[in-house]
DNA sequence: CGCAACTAATACGTAGACGTACTAATGTTA
DNA sequence: TAACATTAGTACGTCTACGTATTAGTTGCG
């Protein structure tokens, strides 16, 4: 079979189409895909830990550190150590943070629109295929590191 | 609707999970699962441009220039100039990068097989969607580069 | 209590995604 | 043919993904 018409092709191609839409989409408003991400995680909850931020955004805890220090550098959000365990800090958006996430959320809702209505009524059906396919996938990792 | 229950999110778990054990399954032949990628295309087309190469790993030319030159040190591939346009460069496997395609073709067959019976007989609609998805943003991305 | 095992964050390195700028070759058109 | 726009590839910078190593704080247990 022709490498573009795997799976794993379809798959990146329909993931890569979005996050370059995105990225171009919030381009415009100084912040990346990525960093609309953690700003809606942080908006969700506050005051959380990067390990919890890193498992949230499905991301990893080193690239969360680095994406946090220039959010913070931008004065979007701070990290305060967390008085019950000194080696944690808890991330939480500024006021600025806020405002800007009100902005983007609002941008956004077009997008997912489109979306939605792309996929129209298979939409469940496409989620419980995602979700096969992350679970397969996440599970095979597991047991052959717990083989060891 | 929280972050974590959107399509985009669904989207990126399924890709990055997918991604993350490629990517730890080629670590033990000393390739990225990216790197997997482009010999695989190479293997389907010998004597391509560098161009064409980006279009069908769904990436874009900077990448796959640096991705190349990683992949001539190994000595898996090699790259001339093209005789018919002199600044384009024809791309093609050594005998070294098809032996281990080979063997790359190989040990990824237990793994479409995982993912394809994870999928099951939703697979046609999750194609279906999946195309809907990439081909609806990116048309909107055509659309709004065209209005300027 | 004290020390070993574990854990959160950081530091650093490599790879990939992609923007912008540049060079060299090709095409176009007046 | 000369001036100009396009195009292929390179160079370089930023951001994200993630591996490994290190540091500092926490937990568990003899």
């Amino acid at each position: 079979m022709p490498v573009s018409e795997t799976m794993a092709m379809r798959l990146r191609r329909a993931y890569m189409t979005m996050h370059r839409y995105a990225q171009q989409h919030f381009a415009s408003f100084g912040v990346t895909a990525d960093q609309y991400v953690l700003l809606s995680l942080l908006a969700e909850q506050d005051e959380i830990r990067q390990q919890d931020l890193a498992a949230r955004a499905y991301s990893d805890p080193n690239t969360i550190a680095a994406m946090l220090s220039l959010l913070e550098e931008k004065k979007l959000l701070r990290r305060k150590r967390d008085k019950s365990d000194g080696r944690a800090k808890l991330v939480c958006l500024t006021a600025l943070g806020h405002r800007l996430h009100e902005k983007l959320i609002r941008s956004v809702e077009p997008i997912h629109a489109e979306m939605e209505r792309a996929v129209g009524a298979d939409r469940q059906a496409l989620f419980a295929s995602l979700w096969q396919i992350e679970s397969t996938l996440a599970n095979l990792q597991l047991k052959s590191s717990v083989d060891q």
